[in-house]
DNA sequence: TGTATATAGTTTATATATGAACAATTTAAC
DNA sequence: GTTAAATTGTTCATATATAAACTATATACA
């Protein structure tokens, strides 16, 4: 269904690129609120899961990532982490261990708790992830990465 | 510039579909960034803009649309336009009237100042619409819309 | 060595988002 | 025509996001 129908609206978009643009926020949208609702029946959020995704695929077992790592590997504020970490240290999920190379840092690591929780997650949601990307060849996923990239190339680029 | 890279990962995806989809939630992430920024110094937020766009296109000069009108069109819960409208009206950009014909129903129609301020604000959006999406010709853009609109119509598929 | 600067994490204020429970009102069903 | 069901908007609890100001520590450099 268009963009247009899905959002009810009585008028189209004038311009192509302001509609492909809103085509990218609005597939982002809906992909999030399926995955909200996939992790919600796990008892975990879609950001809860992609910490540990990142504690499990890019650190060793019992290495860890600090909040900055986290940060910078989900482009999000570091404020944002600390109130992330809290809520996910309370649910046992992961606790924070101070670095004895450098006093200001914390690492976060996951609890058995967090890795049994995870290890089950994973394959449904690598499912959900097949079922959300279906029908596409190697190729078409290719050229479309192609093109966001290129996107968020023109949004760094100056003015 | 890839994801891995942009993100700083020290290992890249094993799966073409799952990173295809990381790259549309992190392209959207980065042009809403870019937009925050936009509108901050304006004095509004995207959201905001948003809201004004729906009530300039989508409805007649002195008509406005209800707070359920705004909430389908937004893809977005009811309550969070409670907030919403309640942030706007206290910032002097809309009011709300109540609809003679449904007690119910709130109708959102801008003020004076409101629209003043998205006139200022519409014509540099589309520049930056412009610059963000520069560099694909109309049948790129349509090939990605009907690839995003193919991942919406598999979100909302039975599993 | 000392000082200036940078980095890590927290706190606070604010904006957006959801779902659930609620009141007021409208519509549908019988 | 009355009752049941649906719709509209609000409130509350909770999760995520930012920027700015802060403390504690580490690093650079002169």
């Amino acid at each position: 269904m268009s963009l247009k129908e899905e959002l009810k609206l009585k008028k189209g978009f004038s311009i192509v690129e302001h509609e492909a643009l809103l085509n990218i926020y609005f597939t982002t949208a809906g992909v999030k609120k399926r995955a909200d609702g996939f992790f919600k029946a796990l008892g975990l959020t879609d950001v809860q899961f992609n910490v540990m995704m990142l504690l499990h695929h890019q650190s060793g077992p019992d290495e860890g990532l600090s909040q900055a790592q986290l940060s910078e590997m989900m482009l999000v504020n570091r404020a944002n982490i600390t109130t992330l970490i809290d809520r996910m240290e309370k649910a046992g999920l992961v606790v924070r261990v101070s670095d004895s190379a450098d006093r200001r840092t914390n690492i976060v690591k996951m609890t058995a708790k967090g890795k049994k929780m995870f290890e089950k997650a994973e394959p449904l949601y690598a499912k959900l992830v097949g079922r959300t990307m279906f029908g596409f060849n190697q190729s078409e996923l290719k050229k479309l990465m192609a093109v966001l990239e290129k996107i968020r190339e023109n949004i760094n680029k100056p003015a």
